[in-house]
This record gives structure tokens, sequence and C-alpha cells, in this order.
DNA sequence: ATGAAAGCGCTAACAA
DNA sequence: TTGTTAGCGCTTTCAT
């Protein structure tokens, strides 16, 4: 069967033999329309199986498409995932949809996609920036109205809302955690690039915990990876060495997925480790994964209401929002430190 | 600042003194344009900061939007979240984007979701459905050429594409395993609605092993559960029974966290668990947890290699596509069964 | 209560 | 090599 044509107002305003101004006041709800016009119009309407062309209307309307562009770095995170959920829950109620992407971390894709996004006439723009990238582009568009927030990092070259965790504090609390339980060698494994701004904050909040009970940063004990594979060589090259720690610190969930495997395959129950957000089964573990949990859901919730408070005409200065963390205790951060 | 109204092609074509439509050629790298006009015109795009507006060009192409629809139940679940990054994977390099929409499992909501999607014209339009819904009323666009692929369950009232995982033969794997280290009394913790699909298949799956092991059915092994806190009661409801099961099966990745908190938290070492579709850290648990593992990614690009196929002509027959599933072996199924 | 004409921003099909 | 005209499907504006 040959591609038919899908019908068009004009199509269902021939039907009824009225004008398509009709029809589309019908749909619309516009304007004033005899009774038994609009019962002939929705039969029509229902017989040719009529949709209405969003994108015409959206065009000849001229406002913005009824979408949020959003740029993460992987769909297949949990974490990203969760944020997406978020700020889908938080535009739902106004209509409006995700048009989503993965960056992979490239700036050069990232950049791609919003341009994409842009041409697109998204009503809101929400990106976790990628190291390296830069946003002065948008600077017009933001100047334009179109809301713009960064997740999760800040964004460099324009100043926008974003929302962030309490980086620095969190990784601080949990590192505290394991000093108060007699570490004081306690190895960090973070993300890459080193220069990621999550990576950097928690780093920041590992060594003023450290900073805090005087004990000497040692950059041996800072260990990092791509990926889980890497986060457990980097975990078991971390034990191998001469004075090896006795904790350690996960900079985000996929490091900690790395490091409890890799302790789980060697049976090393003697070292504590605290990770830095939530993991599923982080409870079934034994111990408990205790954990500097996040909340992705509110920060996708908050990024979603700070655009839509800006659509609404919000001209005030750019803020940023941080969600608190919260350390959960669980158990794995209170294995038996080295000897008194 | 007031909102400027964003460039035109034509207020470019204005800053330069030429035609709109020679702006166009060059942006579209279509006719033939001189190289010292084709300066000028990036120049002033550049200048004006101008981006062609898609949703135009798009209408005036008359071709479907770039985007490709996509219904799940629930964008944070893991399970889901991987099906689309493999979307994404397979779609990308045709040029098209996620356009994304939870439905909760309500078939209203998917219902208003797919109509706005058919409105928004999108190239391709995938779903998975919601028990209880109806998709006779996408015919007409399936006809017209609209390719609409089902994901992780067949749909109803529409003869078309379907991915799913081999559900049943999948279950039965794992329910064998279970059997094969000497467990008889196997619960089962499926999620709901009970004529959910994939629930029906896998318990389908669950019964096969039994039969074929000549172990009777008992209905009173059957649980279910809306989210993981209900799986974890239901675990412990079976626990409870007068004659206990001495393994679980779960039916899905949710289930499964419910089953193996429980366990944890009641210190049950001694069940047997099987679960269908793996989750992060079940290597690390003690012992770690086997599955049956789906791979959603590939479900995922398979749906989008199956829907370009039908973009670009493909007009044989309807087919369901099964991605095998695969039993790893991690120790949890081969916990001490009954004393022999 | 309804319709005709114009135009949103862009490109196909012609000319020149 | 470039421009002109028309029109995608819809809504606005102004008539009737």
């Amino acid at each position: 069967m040959a591609a038919n044509r899908r019908p068009t107002l004009a199509d269902v305003a021939r039907e009824v033999g009225v004008s398509a101004k009709t029809v589309s006041r019908v749909l619309n709800e516009d304007g004033p329309v005899s009774a038994q016009t609009r019962e002939q119009v929705l039969a029509a309407v229902a017989k040719l199986g009529f949709q209405p062309n969003l994108m015409a209307r959206n065009m000849r309307v001229g406002g913005p498409d009824t979408t949020v562009g959003l740029v993460v770095p992987d769909l297949g995170n949990p974490f990203f995932a969760a944020v997406a959920r978020g700020i889908e829950d938080g535009v739902r109620e106004r209509g409006l949809m995700l048009l989503m992407g993965s960056s992979a971390d490239d700036p050069d894709r990232e950049r791609a996609l919003t341009a994409e996004f842009l041409a697109r006439r998204v009503s809101i723009l929400i990106v976790v920036p990628s190291v390296g990238s830069h946003h002065s582009h948008l600077k017009a568009h933001r100047t334009a109205g179109l809301p713009i927030v960064f997740l999760d990092r800040p964004g460099a070259g324009l100043p926008t809302d974003s929302i962030v965790s309490s980086n620095r504090a969190g990784a601080q609390d949990g590192v505290t955690h394991l000093i108060a339980h007699g570490h004081r060698r306690i190895g960090f494994v973070g993300d890459l690039p080193v220069k990621l701004y999550t990576r950097r904050e928690r780093l920041a909040g590992y060594r003023a915990a450290l900073r805090e009970a005087d004990i000497p940063y040692d950059r041996s004990l800072v260990a990092d990876a791509h990926d889980q594979q890497g986060a457990e060589a980097a975990t078991s090259r971390l034990l191998e060495l001469a004075d090896p720690p006795t904790a350690l610190f996960a900079g985000n969930n996929i490091m900690a997925l790395g490091i409890v495997v890799e302790l789980a395959r060697s049976k090393r129950k003697d070292v504590a480790v605290v990770a830095f957000d939530d993991v599923s089964l982080a409870e079934a573990l034994e111990p408990g994964l205790t954990v500097v949990a996040q909340d992705p859901e509110e920060i996708g919730r908050s990024a979603a209401a700070t655009a839509l408070a800006r659509l609404d005409g919000d001209r005030s200065r750019a803020r940023t929002i941080t969600v608190p963390t919260r350390l959960i205790v669980r158990g794995s951060g209170e294995r038996p430190g080295p000897r008194p």
C-alpha cells in the first residue's frame, strides 16, 4: 500500500464544507462555533484520522517548541536517568516533553546537540557540560529569553543557573566518617578527566577532611579511572602499595561499583569504603555500603523549576542551587581500621 | 533587556544583499554559489548569530521530523535507560534524536504521549506498551509509512515489529538451574499487573521448568509486587509459609533488588536466588547473584535497526525479534537446597 | 457565527 | 551563478 498523505486541516474543512479557520476554531476552542458545525467537524476529524501538525502550529504561532532539550554524558548511567526523570516530572504539567541526547562528555558532540536543540527552538535547554566545553555562543539565546540551566556541573563562559550537589561538603562528610573510625590512610578513586568539576570538588572535600584531622595529603593514594573496569584496576593498584590504604573513598557511582567488585573478588573484607552517590543493592552488601547519597531526581526537578521560573519572566541574577547530599551509614565505613 | 526576535534567513539575506534562496543554498550546500557570496553569507550568519529554524525547514520539505518518539514506563529504571541508550546509538548516525516520555504503565498516558509524538510527526515510534493499551488507532499511521516498533512487550491490536527478550526460555533456564541444585520448592516473585506480558512469559518459563522436573506447580509460591518495597514484603511472606521455598526466582530487576535486600536484612543465607535481568553489584554480593541477563542495549539497537529498515522501504511482514538472554552463574543459585 | 487573505521561515521549481 | 514565485499547514487579522 502506498504511503498516503496525511490529512490536513484543509482536508477536514473540505469534508465538512466549512473553512479551515472554522476547523481550527473547533480544535483550539478558539472563537465561537455553532454546536452543529462543531459536531460535524469533530466527526470529520475522527473519520479522516486527522491529527494537527504541531510543527506548523508552532511555526505560525512563533512560540518556542514545547520541548526541553537535555544533554547528558550518558543516558545509560542511572544517575542521569534519574535526573531525566526528575526533569520530566517537573515539566510535564506544563506540557513540555524531553528531547534528549548523550554527549559522551565530548565537547564537540555536546555542541552539536545544543545546536540541534537551538535549531529546534526548544523552550528550555538543560545541559550537563563536558569538560572543555564553552558556552559563550549561547549568550545571545539566553538574552533572547531562552532559559539555560547547567546541571551537575557549572558551565563555562556563561553566567547562568546551575544545579549541583553539595560535592565538597558531602565528600568531606564521607571521608570524615572514615577518619572517625580510625582510618588515616584513605585512598581516593576518582573519575576522569581530573579537571572534571565534580571530581575536583569531591577531591577538595577529601583533602579538607584530611586537613581537619591533621592527616597529610598523600598523592599516591589518589587514583583515577574512566569506567568500572578501570576503577577495579585502580583499586587493585592502591592495595598493592607498600603502605596501602585501609579505606577507600569512591568519587562517583561507577567508581563505587569498581571498588566494591574488586574488593569482593579479592576477598578484602578489611578495607573500609564510602562512596559518593548511592547505588542499588548498596544495603545488601556485607557490610552495607556507606554512601554520600545524592538526590538526582531532586536535581532534575530543581532544574525544571528554575527553568520554568525563567520562562515565566524571572529576570533575577543567575543562581547556583546546591542540592544537599546525605551520609547514609550502612557499615562499610566502619570496617576495622589499623590497630591502634 | 527585551527578548529580541531571532534572526531569520531573510535577515541574513538583507544583511548581505542577496536573496533568501542564496543563503539557503550556502547553508544546505545546495546549488552552486560563488566563493565570495558564500564568504559574505557565512560572515553575516556568524554576525547575526543566525540559526536556521528546523521546524520551518521540516515543514517545507514535508518530511517527518528527525526524531524518534519513545515511550517507556519509567525513564528512571536502569533497564529502560539502557534500552534508550541502545536506540540512541542505533539512530544517531541517521541524524535522529530521541523524544522521550514515561507512561508509568498507564494506558491513558501512553496514549497521550503517542498522540503528541504523532502530532509532532516523528520519524519513528517506539513504544513499550502498557497493559490494557490498544493500538488500533495507530494503524493508519503505520500504513502511511510510519515505522512503529513495540519493545519489551508485544502491542495489542496492531500487527507490527516487536523486540522482546527470550523471556520464557530464559526464565526456564534460570529455574532449571535452581532445580539442578536440589531445589524443589521455588518461589516466584513477579511484578504487577499479573497480565503483564513479561511477567506471564517468565512465569510460564518457571512453570515449564517445574513440569520438566515433575515438580507440581504450587500457586502459593507465587507472589507479586509493584516495587522494590513490595518485593521485600513478598519475600518475607513467602519465607513465612508453613512449607516455605528454599529458593526464589525474581521476575525482573526491581523484584531482584527486593528479594536480595530482604534476604540480607533477615540474614537468610540459606535461600537460593536467581534473577531475571542483571543488576549492578550482582557480582559483589556473597555469593554473587546468579541472573538471567537481558541485553537492553541490544534490544534498543535492534529496535532502531528494524525501524530504520522500515523507513528505508522494507515492506516485509511484521516480525518479532527475540534477543537472547544469558544465564550468568555467580553462586546464589547454588546455595544449599533441602537436605537430601 | 463564519470566511478570505496574509504570513510564520523555509525550500522546490522554475526562471533569468 | 542568482533571483522569483509559490506553498508546506497552520493561525492571525480583519471582514462579512
